[in-house]
DNA sequence: GCCAACGTTGGC
DNA sequence: GCCAACGTTGGC
C-alpha cells in the first residue's frame, strides 16, 4: 500500500466537488512523470488532495479505487487517468507554508517538484502531514 | 503581476 | 543531438 499525493487547482476542480461527486475520474494528467506515478498507483492506495494556486493546502484524503486506464480526455490517447473517491476532509487543512516551515518535510516531492501534479509520499511522511492535519490514520 | 522551474518545439 | 525560444505551472 502506497501513499501519493495530488493536486488540483479548485478553481477547475475543488474538494467540494471530489465530496460531492464521490468517485471522481482523475484525468487531464499531461506530464510522463505524473503518469508513471499514475501507473503505479494501486487500489485501496491513499491520497491527499492538496489545492494548488488558490489554498496551497491539503484539504482532504482520497482512496485509489480504480487503477491506471486510458485517459478518456486525450484526444490522442496515451495518457491514463485513476478513479478516486473522497475518504474524508483534513480537520485541519495542511497549508504549504507548514510544510515548508518543517525540516522533516525538506525533501517531500510536492516542495521538491512544485510542478509536478502526482507525486508519491513516503510513510513516515505520510503519517507526519497526518498528525499536521489531525487526521486519524 | 512577476518570476523561477521546467517541459516542448523547432532551427541548425 | 544541441540549444534558444516559448509556453505552462504554481508560488509569492
Amino acid at each position: 500500500m502506497a501513499y501519493w499525493l495530488v493536486k488540483s487547482e479548485p478553481d477547475a476542480f475543488s474538494w467540494d466537488e471530489q465530496v460531492a461527486n464521490n468517485v471522481e475520474p482523475w484525468t487531464g494528467v499531461r506530464n510522463h512523470q505524473a503518469k508513471k506515478n499514475l501507473m503505479a498507483m494501486a487500489v485501496g492506495d491513499l491520497a491527499f488532495f492538496y489545492h494548488s494556486n488558490v489554498g496551497r493546502e491539503i484539504v482532504g484524503v482520497v482512496e485509489i479505487v480504480r487503477a491506471a486506464y486510458p485517459d478518456p480526455t486525450a484526444p490522442q490517447g496515451g495518457w491514463v487517468c485513476v478513479d478516486v473517491r473522497a475518504v474524508g476532509p483534513m480537520p485541519t487543512p495542511v497549508t504549504l507554508a507548514r510544510i515548508k516551515a518543517d525540516p522533516v518535510l525538506s525533501d517531500l516531492a510536492l516542495v521538491r517538484q512544485s510542478r509536478l501534479s502526482v507525486v508519491p509520499v513516503s510513510d513516515a511522511h505520510w503519517s507526519h502531514l497526518c498528525r499536521m492535519g489531525g487526521w486519524a490514520a
